[in-house]
DNA sequence: TGTTAAGTGGAGCTTACCTCCATATATTAA
DNA sequence: TTAATATATGGAGGTAAGCTCCACTTAACA
């Protein structure tokens, strides 16, 4: 599962230099920030930020691979609670709102998500999950894809990010999403 | 309502030159090509390309006038053969296709289509013609805004440039917003 | 403690953006 | 036709960021 030769000592602690700067600074300037600055800031070189996180991506991965992890198990341990739509809802909203946690992320997101991380694989896993569990319970569209989801958590995210919608219209984003925009009967 | 002073017959030549290589361009690299590149296919500096189009938005909106001119036309001509909410689906549909004809276009919309042009502001206003007219005939949910249509259009635009899906899927991205994801009924 | 595989940093090459201004040219009025 | 001038031109050059490469350093291990 976990190819990689252990990591020395200083490369280790050199890593989550370089990864606690790194939410910083997406934290303080969004996801495009110069890595340059991400490498000045953790005190180390930029050779050394390439060797760890070969891409941008890679980077943004391995910052939100604690908040993928929890997002994934929070879903898991509510799921017994909602109806297979309501899953599909609570799962939707906190990804679009954790999409929200750097400027500029949004249109990554489809990338950054098959960065194969741990947090990666459980988020994608979790929405394969409850997309499934959607389409058995007849609460879903059987021609849905879990790509479906991602566009929709795209999208939500750009309109955030272009503050074209405040943040707290998530909730409404997500809504026309699983109910559609047109008046229900209308058609 | 036009104040710019009218251009030299240099500065229109010139502004043809570029707007030809840059159409060009845009088919055949995306459009995020380098705009020097743009400067060099049209056989002029790099400086008169700024002074005619100061943005890449302008440059873009500038490329695509035409198109989305005809694009408003079309929508104004076959409405009255359509029900309401079809006439959203078509010029949805419409859009997100357009937007397809040049790569890495996705992410620009929402500032493409405020530069302006004459082309920008029929397809704006017929947008929100057809939303109005949405609403009127109870067809369109109240809490639908034309910025959600951006947001829309975004959305798949993005899907298709990465390939998540194939042009062909644009109709089932449209219908998942006017329909939602869900089973109608199921909730 | 010597060997060596792993790690480091940053100079430097590249690419693209965009501004500025000395020079050139179309236009207009005399 | 010519002089005056507003308009337009092009590209040098400053800025910013990405990414690679490699001479040097250091942790790990026998």
């Amino acid at each position: 599962m976990n190819n990689e030769p252990a990591l020395r000592a200083d490369a280790k602690k050199n890593r989550e230099l370089i990864l606690t700067a790194a939410e910083d600074l997406f934290q303080e300037k969004g996801a495009g920030v110069a890595l340059e600055e991400v490498a000045k800031r953790a005190g180390v070189g930029i050779g050394t930020l390439y060797r760890r996180f070969p891409t941008r991506e890679a980077l943004l991965a391995a910052t939100s691979n604690e908040r993928f992890l929890s997002l994934a198990e929070n879903s898991r341990a509510r799921d017994p609670d909602l109806a297979p739509g309501d899953a599909v809802r609570a799962y939707l909203e906190d990804l679009a709102r954790d999409m929200s946690t750097y400027q500029n992320l949004a249109t990554s997101i489809g990338t950054v998500i098959q960065c194969g991380t741990p947090g990666c694989n459980a988020i994608t896993a979790e929405g394969h999950r409850l997309l499934q569990r959607g389409h058995e319970a007849g609460a879903i569209r059987r021609d849905v894809t879990y790509e479906d989801f991602i566009y929709m958590v795209t999208a939500i995210s750009i309109a955030i990010e272009n503050d074209l919608s405040p943040k707290s219209r998530i909730g409404h984003l997500v809504d026309l999403f699983l109910n559609g925009i047109s008046v229900k009967g209308s058609d």
